[in-house]
DNA sequence: GTCTATAGCCAGATAGAC
DNA sequence: GTCTATCTGGCTATAGAC
């Protein structure tokens, strides 16, 4: 009798929750995200997954191809956030108050992610070009519109949607991104910084309001 | 007769403007900001200094303490910019217009610069406590009293230095951070993002000044 | 100080047994 | 599908001639 069946019976058991593949993925987001395409080993992501390295090659035939799985996983998942703020119905000032509060409570959750994107993105900028052929890929057109309406409304004080836009972006992602030098600069540890990212999820937005509502 | 005079004559003629150090420095610095620590390569940096490999070990002894060369200096070029908001006498509304309008000009000649910082500092944030010996490392302190004098005399509406500090910081930093992103979202090309930061030398001001001012 | 040649190592990828 | 063993190439670093 041969150790088929046993084999079996283990991946059964281990697809339960979850299988080599996404075993993979996961550590290979760990490792990617926090050294980025050129500083990931093979190696770690291997023994973070408890399995063999060639097994990755099985799988993914290769680092690029891997890493490439984690970059468009990673990007599937901030892009809705995103998408939040630009496409959905409700008034600016409503998106601004909910997506300052929810971001920094889902970057809390995903510390590398926004920098792990920036960085690979200027790694490699044509990489984007890809991405924006996927439909749902976050787009502006609609969200100056809609500011414009409200600026023609007496609701907000003029500004291009543009600026609006990269200003929401650069108040609630940039602290994350530059973490080390906000914590050397104010002298703080771990616990004051997320002590002032808390606090952010309602100054931020109040900074915001005060500026452009009328 | 041997080489040695000839020797002598070219590098006089080179310290003219620089010696091969500096030339090594200078490349080093291109690769370095451009690729990262991890994907940077010894050989593209020769090539750029249009020198031989080994010159670059007989300098700097090894990559890491050339990449270390090149990141102090890089640090030490941001340091100065960042100490004007924090340290300077003038009101805090003088110093957010200064500030946005010449770090923007200042970040158009280095455009590497605050990425390769930024990336540095979270592969090893370490890294950051070494700087914070040094005399001139920027620290919050002084500011935080500025805010909370001009609050007092009811020029400003009630904020945490830290919190303004960071958002001065964030507001003209992350679009060049950013870049390929806000090139994708908002569909414009190279020329239109350089106009968009244009506008963004008052545009950043205006709405920080909107937002903190009584 | 600058070059050529090469040591020595390490990482990604594959071959092949089970 | 998973393992061990190994190939192959590329990179940092050094030895040594000039």
């Amino acid at each position: 009798m041969s150790t088929k069946w046993l084999n079996y019976i283990v991946n059964y058991m281990k697809n339960k929750d979850e299988n080599t593949e996404t075993v993979i993925l996961n550590a290979a987001k760990n490792v990617f995200q926090e050294k980025g395409m050129d500083g990931a080993r093979m190696q770690e992501i291997a023994n973070k997954a408890g399995i063999n390295k060639s097994m990755l090659h099985y799988y993914y035939r290769s680092k690029q191809l891997l890493f490439e799985a984690v970059f468009k996983n990673a990007f599937a998942l901030l892009a809705p956030e995103l998408n939040k703020v630009l496409n959905d119905d409700s008034s600016i000032e409503t998106k601004v108050r909910s997506f300052t509060s929810n971001y920094i409570s889902f970057i809390i959750k995903h510390p590398y992610l926004p920098n792990f994107i920036i960085h690979e993105l200027n790694r490699n900028p044509e990489f984007i070009l890809k991405l924006k052929e996927n439909k749902g890929f976050p787009n502006i057109l609609k969200f100056n519109k809609q500011v414009d309406d409200e600026i023609q409304k007496g609701i907000l004080k003029p500004i291009k949607g543009e600026h609006l836009f990269i200003n929401i972006l650069a108040l609630n992602i940039f602290p994350f991104i530059a973490t080390p030098l906000i914590k050397a600069f104010a002298n703080i540890d771990n616990k004051e910084f997320t002590e002032l990212m808390n606090e952010r999820k309602t100054e931020v937005s109040d900074f915001i309001i005060n500026s452009i509502k009328v």
